[in-house]
DNA sequence: TTGTAAGCGTTATCAC
DNA sequence: GTGATAACGCTTACAA
């Protein structure tokens, strides 16, 4: 059924129909006619239709790395929860990584089909920004503060500050860092820099040998555990960047007969769920992720009631508080 | 840049561009002409006109009842991957297990915006029944069993009878249950059947006193196990329907100084990531949440094909395979 | 193989 | 306040 058919059975013309479902200007009797008309046909405008009339689609394109982690479902989440308020979909792109795919997908969205991307990045190379100025509708980057476009981002340098204060505090000098590839902005740079900042802010030398680099793979903060311990410099505790790489550590200390915390202290990032289940339970940060989203959706939402075309250079930053988790590994 | 401005440049007619952007006759001159333009423009055609003149949008919607869960996202993930092979997206809906949301994203959906709905169930009420019956696309059911629609799920019956007789086989018999509610139908009502079917099969008589039901919450399975240790009959095993309530279950016990799985044995469903992080590690069941996305989206395509416009009584179902996996609980 | 022309269902403009 | 009419950008008979 079209439009046309249904203002027929309301008995008015299909101007009148398309203004009542636009807040238009209708008499109160034509009202009622409508309403009686919608109770008997169940009739809804065809969305297609409108968008191409309108040029809007109420749809924001939302691009992430990997869905199935315990992190980007609470991102989505929030930003899913923030928009339908205003009466918006999402349109969801797993990119399991890729960066191919992100790109594409950057291509895809920005041929009509969204009103704005918010994309989740973990790496960001020149070939994103190349192909991010060529968009036509605002982005908005959420998990990574770059510096081109409105960002929502967590502040993981000065969280990993407090962490190596914290394990400073507990009388260590010897801390181990296992941290990943620095092409990631958040996870593998700024919490290296924070670690690295603040030991120095202390006078407590910078040990090369301390500083391992891996994957975000259990398994890696395993070996690099396995190769710290192993080394003339050991540690007399261990800053892992994520609760996963944390818990590597952890199987590989408790394999190898180490008391944690006594003979080794582990601190994570990111309040993950295992850390609460693992023994001993892991001191963290804890971040707030689906407020990001939510964050992240609220700024789309403003550059759209802005009319904004490309968010390029639009300088909104919102950095998000953390907070430490003091459990048992230290 | 419309395509008649695209088809202008390139210097043939808008129908000949037309043509070539959807597989038609295009004499190979007129091939060479539109590459070159394209390359100069980079046009791409209206999605929203397309869809708009085509009455396909390719768009898949996806109600999901909670997407920060451990295996909604897995689900999400199969079916994006299998989905964007084929050239459709996916448009999210979280509905925070609210089934007013559920109904309303179902009619949402249906209007025009999408071309099928997977629709990842959890309760199913008959008002969600009725309003599917309305809905003019094929819909796929993933994680229940309905048998008015395609669905995708788990073998929860016989997953549950094989987790029974297995703790039979350790020696058992008096073995407690803790469940949920049975409006969700895999996970409450026929991991339920499974258990008593299977104790009766083995002549053990069924106490009502064993079987508790509460929530998917940790707590639920710390609280219904500290009723099950508290009452005159007590059980030497307890079966939980997810490693969750296992997990609650665990704690419980641990902090009532029992040995597991000395003084009780547990086991879960679901191979939840905390299962292998909790000491003891979980026995439980291995479900293949992302092969059950990717099935269901295959299903969808099936039915796409076959140009269907309900998939009502379309009765084709898909039932996977799981796995026990025998860990350190039992 | 190509071009012409007629829609797809809606909203915006403009007289009334 | 209301109703005709012209777009929005595309695909697809149909005729050439």
């Amino acid at each position: 059924m079209t439009i046309i058919e249904f203002a027929k059975i309301a008995g008015v013309s299909k101007s009148t129909a398309s203004r009542y479902f636009n807040n238009g200007y209708v008499s109160p009797e034509a009202c009622e006619k409508i309403k009686l008309a919608l109770e008997k046909t169940g009739f809804q405008p065809h969305k297609q239709a409108q968008s191409m009339r309108t040029r809007k689609t109420n749809l924001i394109g939302v691009i992430v790395p990997k869905i199935s982690t315990e992190t980007a479902p609470r991102i989505v989440e929030g930003i899913s929860d923030e928009l339908s308020i205003h009466g918006y979909n999402i349109l969801i792109a797993n990119t399991g990584l890729s960066i191919e795919k992100e790109i594409e997908y950057l291509k895809i969205f920005n041929n009509n089909q969204v009103d704005g991307i918010i994309f989740m990045a973990t790496k960001f190379t020149d070939e994103h920004l190349k192909v991010m100025e060529g968009v036509k509708v605002p982005i908005v980057v959420v998990g990574q503060n770059i510096k081109q476009y409105p960002s929502v981002y967590n502040d993981d340098y000065n969280a990993s500050r407090d962490v190596v204060k914290y394990i400073i505090s507990k009388g260590h000098k010897d801390i181990g860092f296992i941290g990943v590839y620095e092409e990631d902005i958040s996870v593998g740079l700024e919490r290296k820099r924070g670690y690295m900042d603040e030991l120095r802010e202390n006078n407590i030398e910078i040990k090369e040998e301390l500083i391992k680099i891996g994957n975000f793979e259990t398994d890696s903060g395993y070996k690099l555990t396995e190769k710290l311990m192993n080394q003339q410099e050991k540690p007399s505790a261990i800053f892992a960047v994520t609760d996963n790489i944390a818990a590597g550590a952890l199987k590989y200390l408790s394999e190898n007969n180490y008391r944690i915390p006594e003979d080794v202290a582990i601190i994570g990032m990111g309040d993950s769920r295992i850390s609460e289940f693992i023994a001993p339970k892991l001191t963290t940060i804890h971040y707030h992720y689906k407020t990001s989203g939510i964050e992240a959706a609220g700024m789309m939402l403003e550059l759209l009631n802005e009319g904004v075309s490309s968010s390029k250079n639009i300088a909104r930053a919102q950095k998000l508080p953390y907070r430490l988790v003091e459990r048992n590994s230290i």
